[in-house]
RNA sequence: GGGCCAUUAGCUCAGUUGGCUAGAGCGCACCCCUGAUAAGGGUGAGGUCCCGUGUUCGAGUCACGGAUGGCCCA
């Protein structure tokens, strides 16, 4: 007895060994890990083996560069394509991914502008693209440090740029192909406009102030109603009647083209001292009490009319169209147009409409001119110079010359000349202003070049239904879009972009573009990027060209000059298709490319820009299928915003918990709709993370001593739970295979986490741990375990790869070279470069399943019936009890009959079972319990015989171990 | 203002063609263990399925209306 204390059983049990940390470490040990990637260069060693595979090509959209950091939407998008491409390489896909950047447009020619002391025109043109190109550079090294510490692996190497040289060259010359094809035209559309610095103004660069304009209300009298829809009497009724519009631009009316009417809306006509008016019916009590006198306000009420005014007749708005006004000043028809965009807030329900000024009125316009107006269209009238002072086209002799400001006061009187004016009076507003010199801007129509999209429209619509849209409503928000969608204005009054690669005579604005000189441009621009485009004049740029041409063009006796417009960034991106997929076609194969994935926002973006500039050059889509994800919103559903301070930052995120945990965010949501992240849903990531990291943790510990060519155990010689739990792993792969294949990394993750915790943790590893620590090392049963241990492992670390790929090298490097997967013969550098695990067949079996259900409902039994005697204290662990099991169905004593004693003491994790057919006799145990449901009934006691103090288990034959008396006979072999 | 979408336990998600006493994992509470140990096990409490109104024998699921939030437009 004294001896056998002396003896230090702990040390006798095979207890879990392993280097692999419990603590992942991870803002360190995740950069080492990438460190690793880069100088092993897995990635570039994985494109070259796989050049001949089949393609995958997730082709990426490029963020725009103006800033180093990245928002958290941006990691989610990253991430999600970083799955995409992991798993896929895993299947065997050929799947190159080359990052992208967007290094052209106003964000970033705005952050250079307001480093410049003294303004933007204190350094030239060149000098400020010189400027934006560097910004973006150094911005493109930020974002690439950010997105690799994501764990993206991608061509790093070679990234593309829409600045780079090749790119810009390559947007010239699909430029030239589009002009060639003809679809590219020159028109009018206005924009906003200061006269002061004499330049076009983005939406990005007006302020809002107060400003104080004039309200005025003005007479349009009716021309002609034959071809309105009326009938006969109601005709002669609007004759001789006038239109009354509000507006607060009086300078516009010279501009005046047109009258828009809603459609929705009822009109009265009524009587009153300026002959008979129309206005809105719910605009009429407020058009009263501004144009009428009290008197008259008065005399009104006496008549006891509806409204104010007497009331001859109403109309529907839509009842209107096709009705002919004069315009009040000018020999021109204004005709009546319907739209949606009038509205009740103020005026009368009826707007004057300028195309040439105002953008709703442009759209209303460009809609008829479409349509009904086709064969008429209305032009785009804009009689302003660019110092915002009248022109002839105004057609009105008095106001040549003079600025739009005190152009009002002149139009007034030319309206109380006309008895057109039906009052008049100031108003303060909020109204565009230039951020730079803060005076008022004014709306003007310039020429552009546009993209006529009706030539290509119906082809476009047919692509869209080639392609999968995921989720499918993404087919209807792109369609809806296209069908409905106006001319693409190409054109923007910017510096830091590719030039519109335009010449014009001087004497007669005449235009030069010709196959010939886009190729010229081409070369050059290969060789000095757009920035030539600024350095030289026209003559210099097309020096160059052969003798022949320069003749025919007229070179030297007609001055030429460039336009000066640059291409909208959304035509750059738009040609990523041609300037990069076609341009790497050694790397990234034929178009369409497999997929595009993006915010959902690109639906009008990116995905519109690519799909019809591809349609233009090869009738097709460019991609197959179309992936969407939402918006990044903070935990209660609300947008991020400084102002909130509900901002999540990737990098404090990878900070505090690793890129690991932040990556299984991305695959934990739902993210075809918007989704959440805040404190709490990171806290749960990272609880998640340690359940994965752990439970493998368990398995590597146990698996010290094995070696998997040596010790594994046939399958037919496996214990029930053994086989039961690799067909859990089984049908587990299936399921997590076939969300990786839809998409949804959301069953990924919940397959994993319910693996983890509920299969092994909670019942293979807490019931085998007796198995696996107490008897001897080379125990059949022992082998057994460790052979489904190895299994678990073999599947578990690919599986994690795609979205924990640091967590799934972290594993690998801590693998003894026996344990890891050999890939043709030899262990990979990298856990990166395992395949995806294949389905094994001989683990299925749907019957043992079954089975083991009913089996687990007993366990669950069992444990309730555990709580009894625990919460009296008179167990502790489950060990420390026995229990009696009264099975109430056949089945279920069938079941455990298949079971030995011993396996039902594993899978109980208890000291003793016995199986009884008859209630036993359980007086002398006043603590038992009796758990009724789940077909059996549990009697639940302490155990009776002594504890063996090596395996905790009470056992009948301690005390009888010669030489041993503390332990039990199992572990007296596993000892000796 | 228009178009599209979302809303199921504190969190992340399941809920097939209407049959649910609405599930899972986490988190939480309580208990146990101390040989996976800044780990592990057990039990349990949590839900007017956003709100109305319909259709139906029966609605989380279908229809209509509304609220809130999001994206895109105006």
């Amino acid at each position: 007895m004294q001896e056998a204390s002396v003896i230090n059983y702990k040390e006798t049990l095979n207890l879990p060994q392993t280097a692999f940390k419990m603590k992942a470490g991870a803002a360190t040990r995740e950069v080492e890990i990438e460190t690793h990637w880069d100088e092993a260069k897995v990635y570039e060693t994985l494109m070259t083996s796989r050049n001949k595979a089949q393609k995958f090509v997730l082709h990426d959209g490029p963020p725009y560069l103006s800033s180093d950091k990245i928002h958290i939407g941006t990691a989610l998008n990253k991430i999600l394509k970083d799955v995409v491409t992991r798993y896929k390489s895993q299947q065997g896909f050929y799947t190159p991914y080359v990052p992208g950047y967007d290094g052209h447009g106003l964000p970033i020619e705005n952050a250079v502008v307001k480093n410049i002391k003294g303004g933007r025109h204190a350094i030239s043109e060149v000098e400020l693209r010189k400027r934006c190109r560097e910004f973006a550079l150094a911005n493109l090294k930020g974002q690439e440090t950010n997105f690799k510490r994501l764990g993206v692996w991608g061509h790093w190497e070679k990234p593309y740029i829409t600045i780079d040289a090749e790119f810009e060259a390559t947007q010239i010359k699909v430029f030239g192909k589009l002009y060639e094809k003809g679809f590219v035209y020159k028109g009018l559309k206005p924009v906003y406009w200061c006269p002061t610095c004499e330049t076009a103004l983005a939406d990005a660069e007006v302020e809002y102030g107060d400003h104080a304009s004039h309200s005025i209300y003005v007479k349009f009298p009716v021309k002609n109603v034959d071809k309105t829809p009326l009938e006969a009497q109601f005709k002669t009724l609007l004759t001789d009647a006038s239109l009354v519009i509000w507006t607060t631009t009086p300078w516009t009316l010279p501009a005046n083209l047109a009258l828009a009417i809603n459609p929705e809306f009822t009109y009265h006509l009524v009587k009153s001292r300026w002959g008979k008016l129309l206005v809105a019916e719910k605009l009429l009590p407020a058009f009263a009490k501004v144009v009428m006198t009290p008197e008259e306000l008065a005399e009104y009420e006496l008549i006891g009319s509806t409204d104010d005014f007497e009331a001859i007749a109403e109309f529907e708005g839509r009842e209107l169209e096709g009705l002919i006004t004069r315009h009040p000043f000018i020999d021109r028809e204004s005709p009546v147009l319907m739209g949606e965009h009038v509205t009740l807030d103020a005026g009368t329900g009826i707007v004057h409409t300028a195309p040439g000024h105002g953008m709703e009125d442009y759209l209303v316009v460009q809609q008829y001119n479409r349509e009904q107006f086709k064969d008429n269209p209305l032009p785009i009238l804009s009689p302003l110079d660019n110092s915002g002072k009248f022109t002839e086209e105004a057609l009105v002799p008095e106001l040549l010359g003079v600025p739009y400001h005190l152009g009002n006061p002149m139009v007034l009187e030319i309206l109380r000349a006309q008895q057109a004016l039906l009052h008049d009076s100031k108003f303060t507003h909020s109204y565009p202003h230039c951020w730079r010199c803060h005076k008022p801007v004014i709306y003007r129509a310039t020429e552009q070049w546009f993209i006529d999209i009706e030539q290509f429209r119906p082809d476009s619509l047919k692509a869209i239904d080639t392609v999968q849209w995921l989720p499918e409503r993404g087919r209807n928000r792109i369609f809806n879009m296209v069908e409905g969608r106006g001319d693409w204005c190409l054109s923007r009054q910017r510096v830091w972009g590719v030039p519109i690669p335009i010449f014009y005579y001087e004497d007669n604005r005449e235009v030069l573009i010709t196959p010939e000189i886009i190729a010229h441009l081409y070369e050059l621009f290969k060789v000095h990027s757009s920035d030539i485009w600024w350095a030289q004049s026209a003559e210099e740029l097309l020096a160059g060209l052969p003798e022949n041409l320069k003749v025919q063009y007229g070179l030297g006796q007609r001055k030429l000059i460039k336009e000066m417009d640059i291409m909208d960034v959304w035509f750059d991106s738009g040609i990523t298709h041609t300037a990069v997929v076609d341009a790497r076609k050694d790397e990234l194969g034929e178009l369409p490319v497999e997929l595009y994935l993006e915010g959902s926002d690109q639906h009008r973006g990116w995905f519109q820009s690519s799909l019809l500039t591809s349609v233009m050059l090869y009738n097709k889509a460019p991609y197959k299928s179309v992936l969407t994800h939402g918006f990044v919103l903070d935990e209660s559903g609300r947008k991020m915003s400084k102002s909130l301070g509900n901002v999540v930052d990737p990098n404090s995120v990878i900070k505090e918990y690793g890129a690991d945990v932040l990556r299984l965010w991305v695959a934990s949501v739902d993210y075809t709709n918007d989704v959440r992240i805040g404190k709490n849903t990171l806290h749960q990531m990272a609880e998640v993370y340690k359940k994965v990291r752990n439970t493998v943790r368990f398995i590597l510990g146990n698996l010290y001593d094995f070696d998997p060519a040596q010790h594994s155990v046939p399958y037919a010689e496996l214990s029930m739970l053994d086989r039961y739990t690799l067909h859990r792993l089984q049908h587990i792969l299936g399921n997590i295979t076939d969300a990786f294949e839809q998409w949804e990394f959301n069953r990924y993750c919940h397959e994993i986490q319910y693996l983890c915790m509920a299969d092994l943790s909670a019942l293979y590893f807490d019931v085998t741990k007796d198995i696996l620590y107490c008897d001897a090392a080379n125990a059949p049963r022992r082998r057994a375990v460790q052979t489904v241990l190895y299994a678990l492992l073999q599947t578990i670390l690919p599986v994690l790869v795609p979205v924990t790929p640091h967590l799934a090298e972290d594993i690998w490097l801590s693998l003894p070279e026996a344990q890891k997967t050999k890939v043709d013969g030899v262990a990979p550098v990298s856990a990166t470069l395992l395949p995806w695990p294949q389905p094994n067949a001989q683990y299925v079996n749907a019957e043992l399943a079954q089975q083991f259900e009913t089996l687990l409902s007993v366990k669950e039994a069992v444990n309730q019936a555990l709580e009894g005697p625990r919460s009296e204290g008179k167990i502790g662990k489950s060990l420390e009890a026995q229990v009696i099991l009264l099975p109430e169905a056949v089945a279920v004593s069938d079941l455990l009959g298949q079971l030995t004693p011993s396996e039902q003491e594993v899978l109980f994790n208890v000291s003793a079972v016995s199986v009884a057919t008859a209630p036993p006799d359980v007086t002398p145990f006043d603590w038992h319990t009796r758990v009724a449901g789940n077909e059996v009934a549990v009697y639940a006691m302490p155990a009776i015989h002594a504890k063996c103090v090596r395996c905790w288990k009470s056992d009948a034959a301690v005390g009888k171990m010669p030489g041993h008396p503390e332990i039990c006979e199992r572990c007296h072999q596993a000892v000796e």
